[in-house]
DNA sequence: GTCTATAAGTAGATAGAC
DNA sequence: GTCTATCTACTTATAGAC
């Protein structure tokens, strides 16, 4: 096989999410990415030392990309404003690629944890940190003194955001809708929430 | 070992939701299933055909009841207060139970297509089945002339409580409430969408 | 960077004794 | 109903040639 043009690493990172959400961690096997890529399996472990670090260097990326969001969040004050600005920022990740990623999450929960287990032993970023970061968005856009039915209210709310790109094919229910009329009805319904 | 006092299958089942809900399908071996029960892996085989089997014994169950739903849904004339009852309905049974089995699918979703694909074959129930049943809940409880804003509202409302006893943990949000008062509040707000 | 070859382990499933 | 023993078919991962 002729050398890869270099960025071998990348191609390898988008045929393992593809393969990974649509067969799951387990049911894939190296040996069927690198059929897809023309290359054998042994030429895998030259750009990842492991399975597992593809499959953590995919989520990786998008939690670079909520500590940066929660970073920011965390050095605004409190207001309406700020909830509505962070819920925008929410759905920007969330209604982008990160969907795929968390769909590869949502579908592979029990390996990611054992993955999280021993990423404590490894230094490595540990995969659990999403919930914790995820958590904090909601705490960062609840006022102080609120009821418990406000605060189910604004986690419902992220929620729709979140998980909303992929509830669709989740429900089964069939919505003639583009991607981007559905992201503008979903905040708009977010934000119905928080102002009742 | 002795013989089993005749809910061995039962005791399969259980053990099993727990194990693969805890760490996956193909992360559990019929050998850690046969451990917990004192048993061989073999001894499993002489009350379930295959691991598959296993799964789908325990999906069934939520098929059936959500399959009951429907078809009283049917036959309701439309209005606010079936809404209402329906939703009552499905957090009766989501908040119930069934919230172990939809974690068990939501978790191994790429292992239920698998198995889905050949169902077909075999005239076995086919598990990809309750995404349109789910599908068609939403469907009854959706007006018949409305815009796309309200349709995603119900959608949204049904998410909700479909997929509240679960959230929590998958959004890393700590509400100290008992699951009964989570249950309750989660049909207000959902209530509330429906109310806009 | 990619290859062949193979190690070393584990899985699901079956046969047949008891 | 449960056991022991075994088969077949993978899997991840490594070693070393090119």
């Amino acid at each position: 096989m002729a050398p890869s043009d270099g960025n071998m690493r990348e191609k390898i990172r988008q045929v393992a999410l593809e393969s990974f959400t649509e067969r799951g961690y387990d049911g894939t096997s190296l040996r069927e990415i690198a059929e897809q890529l023309d290359v054998t399996k042994a030429a895998l472990y030259y750009h990842f030392k492991s399975k597992d670090a593809i499959l953590l260097s995919l989520i990786v990326e998008l939690l670079d990309a909520m500590s940066e969001l929660v970073a920011w969040g965390r050095e605004q004050p409190f207001s309406p404003d700020f909830q509505d600005e962070m819920l925008d920022r929410v759905a920007d990740l969330f209604f982008g690629d990160a969907n795929r990623v968390v769909r590869l999450i949502q579908q592979n929960q029990p390996v990611l944890r054992s993955l999280a287990a021993d990423a404590a032993n490894k230094q490595v970023r540990d995969v659990g940190e999403l919930k914790a970061l995820i958590g904090e968005v909601i705490t960062l856009m609840t006022p102080a003194d609120c009821d418990l039915h406000t605060r189910m209210r604004i986690r419902t709310a992220v929620a729709a955001i979140i998980f909303g790109p992929i509830t669709g094919e989740q429900l089964g229910d069939t919505l003639e809708a583009s991607p981007d009329e559905q992201k503008k009805i979903s905040l708009a319904i977010a934000r119905e929430l928080l102002a009742i």
